[in-house]
DNA sequence: CTTCTTACA
DNA sequence: TGTAAGCA
């Protein structure tokens, strides 16, 4: 087991809140869509497992890759695992990696960004394409 | 004091 | 999404 499998439900929203970055408006909105279903307390309160945790910090991601609610549901469950980095084969991954031309590239975008304030991936990926075709 | 649901801007 | 209201 890499991680924590289905862990038990050990968090308030209000530790979710602090673990994610996530308003506690965004949690039961997730949870209203189908994203999320944290278990209750008998007194109704929302519990988050590690697991669902971070569950979380997977929609934090794609909603700020600019996917709507129904682009993450097929993103999270086309993707059998995880989209994009996986800590076991960083390792390896940052050997292929040419970490100049990563951060060289990080600078210009900083510096493109910095001109035009951008809000997401997605946004950011447009405007790209846009800059590109004409200069 | 924290969380819940519902509803409005 | 944020925030307010009224409960538990």
């Amino acid at each position: 087991m890499g991680t924590y499998g289905s862990s038990s439900p050990v968090y308030s929203i209000g530790i979710a809140q602090k673990l994610t970055g996530l308003s506690g408006r965004q949690i039961r909105y997730y949870e209203q869509q189908g994203l999320i279903s944290p278990s209750r307390t008998k007194g109704n309160r929302r519990m988050f497992s590690p697991a669902e945790v971070d569950l979380l910090l997977r929609i934090k991601d794609l909603i700020g890759q600019g996917y709507n609610i129904e682009g993450v549901k097929r993103a999270l469950d086309s993707g059998q695992g995880q989209a994009g980095i996986d800590s076991a084969n960083l390792p390896r991954a940052a050997h292929q990696i040419d970490h100049e031309a990563v951060i060289a590239g990080l600078r210009q975008i900083n510096q493109l960004t910095s001109l035009y304030p951008v809000n997401n991936r997605g946004e950011l990926e447009r405007l790209l394409h846009e800059l590109l075709r004409r200069p």
